[in-house]
DNA sequence: TATTTGGTTGTACATTATGTACAACTTGGC
DNA sequence: GCCAAGTTGTACATAATGTACAACCAAATA
């Protein structure tokens, strides 16, 4: 038989609470940097105030549970701005855009995507969670240089390939972690990446 | 009653034997990128035909052992040779000779060093270790930045504290581990963060 | 040769984590 | 009132770290 036509909005409410929670909960057990705190699945669902047998009902592993995060880091963290940047008219103007989205990305929750980036390289199922919902990146170095080579004539291959894994470097997460120290303001790190990145075309 | 004397050349030669197939074993497991050989200390006494306890005898801990493995990473990366890069007369040539000691020592073992920058990011314990040891990154680019400031004319001490940090991230094993991409050899990526580094001091 | 000592090994145990299975329960939706 | 989605608790299997302790081995020494 069919699945009746449930409406069931509270329900969704309240599992889509529950489901915040948890990754509310994550997000603090990841940013934080006790020891008493170590990351588990078991002290997630502590801190969520839920069963840990929900929480593999929510995500179903802790993997997925990190995916989940990953989703909700992206939604959060202003990547949806990222379109914006490719409809600047000139090609500089939105590599600038391009770098200011990257830099306030991982400007939004800086601890728990130092934390991802770590359980990345430890984790080959973590890393491929992560590279293809960060693919974007690549993908957009390479969508701005070519608008870049057509605006101001197009330069050798090498120079372009060197262009590009440096523009991906500059807007790294290590860049923006290295660059973003007490005493210097973000909007002054990201004037200081765009600045880098221009250098790189000249 | 004080220690005897002993000698006991034979059996320090044996035992040392064994600390060294234990760090091989620890090199290779955390190299290893398949997901059937986890890292863990019961693998890598395993790996390094040795009991479990022996480790413990030698290292003490887990991160005992990571301890001891960054120690032999040192040496055999050739950070000997950060020395001579500071007995250059000419700054410039310091700060080339400072980058390609870097670049080598993040190329001689270089997933072993990716694994070791992830453990230090979630683990506290790893991170003082680690400190510890790559301590010496951050003196070195304040004293390099010193003597080509006094050698050209100080600039201000904002350009001074931008160009320490872009240096340091040069430097890092994050921009090697980027830069370093099939088709670019090691003496190019070398040669390509010298020119990126010159760029930064004018 | 006999003994001491440093290093190695095995066993047992406590603790913590992931993950699965399954039954019981709660509550919104029909 | 009934159904089903979602939640919870219990039990269990597996694996990892770490400690304690006793047994053992062989080189070094007397």
């Amino acid at each position: 038989m069919s699945p009746r036509p449930y409406r069931m909005e509270r329900r969704r409410e309240a599992t889509d609470q529950n489901r915040d929670r948890i990754l509310a909960a994550a997000r603090e057990l990841l940013a934080s940097k006790e020891p008493s705190a170590r990351f588990s699945l078991e002290e997630v669902a502590h801190r969520a105030g839920v069963a840990r047998m929900t929480v593999y009902y929510q995500f179903g592993s802790l993997v997925g549970l990190l995916q989940g995060l990953c989703d909700s880091l992206a939604m959060a963290g202003g990547m949806s701005h990222l379109a914006d940047a490719f409809r600047q008219p000139d090609a500089l103007d939105a590599m600038d855009r391009f770098v200011a989205v990257f830099m306030d990305f991982w400007h939004s929750d800086r601890p728990v995507m130092r934390a991802l980036g770590a359980l990345a390289v430890l984790n080959p199922e973590v890393a491929a969670v992560l590279d293809e919902r960060y693919d974007w990146r690549r993908k957009g170095v390479r969508m701005l240089l070519e608008r870049v080579a057509q605006q101001t004539g197009r330069p050798t291959p090498k120079r372009m390939k060197e262009a590009a894994d440096l523009l991906y470097l500059l807007t790294s997460f290590s860049t923006y972690d290295t660059l973003a120290v007490p005493g210097r303001s973000h909007a002054v790190v990201i004037r200081l990446v765009q600045r880098l990145a221009r250098q790189i075309l000249s």
